[in-house]
DNA sequence: TATTGTTATACTCTATAACTATA
DNA sequence: TATAGTTATAGAGTATAACAATA
């Protein structure tokens, strides 16, 4: 079929996050933020109650240590803090602050607003198809 | 429209490119490469006159200088080697050597093999679709 | 003057192992 | 014995700036 390196689908993918990540970075540092640590301010202020530092990592797809910097990082700044769970004492919940959940309101504008430029020749149907698409990476891969 | 950060197409190709890149990553470890030298030498590979380091670097989405790095490590494993073009001398061509072309093809096997995994609920139109969109994202960030 | 490649540096991200406290 | 979290460390990836050689 002819296929070449630039057919290849992983060095796609891995072409296509990194300006994405690059775009949402620069539109993230005006909150004193990056992308990581945004998805765990998005993820606690999303679910009330807060998530344990494992199902953010199960979500995200991080090592556990490095939940543990990045709540260390949202927690130094004041947007989010550390609950331990009254049905578990290992386990810590991640909750955002009243302040956590402004800047999320605000950062996540900011994200969304330079992911249009990535994604300024998708229509809302592919973008659709395209997160479907996306998520079965993630689940065939788990 | 109840859009949650799971549904973020920044977040969802960050993720996706990760399980991906590791996937691959494992596959080429044996063949003494990583992704990111696997992606110049098949690049190199498939251009029998070379192509500039200049090149290389705007395909891949990389800075100059991470491509100088890259070209060292694959030089210094014997599997390309720089030669200054006729026409420019500020220019450095890099070209595959015989051994070069093996290694590709025998990683390139190995590389196509572990997407396959994480590939495994896409059927083939849809991976054309995936694909097209992701060469879009790239485009237009461009 | 502008472009190609190079060197240097700092920072971020990733991977791994060892350890603690709780279960 | 297993799980949640933590600490430490090393290696890989990314971002910038300054510079030499050549155009």
């Amino acid at each position: 079929m002819g296929r070449t390196f630039a057919d290849d689908l992983g060095f796609l993918l891995s072409r296509a996050s990194g300006v994405v990540v690059r775009a949402t970075n620069a539109a993230l540092a005006e909150h004193g933020l990056r992308v990581r640590q945004y998805s765990v301010l998005a993820l606690a202020e999303e679910s009330p109650e807060g998530l344990s530092q494992r199902e953010l990592g199960t979500v995200l797809g991080l090592d556990p240590s490095q939940v543990v910097l990045l709540v260390d990082e949202l927690v130094a700044a004041g947007l989010v803090e550390r609950r331990t769970s009254p049905s578990d004492r290992r386990t810590r919940l991640v909750v955002a602050t009243p302040e956590g959940r402004r800047v999320r309101e605000a950062a996540g504008q900011a994200a969304d607003a330079a992911l249009e430029g990535p994604l300024a020749l998708l229509g809302e149907a592919e973008r659709d198809r395209l997160r479907d698409m996306l998520t079965r990476v993630w689940t065939a891969a788990g």
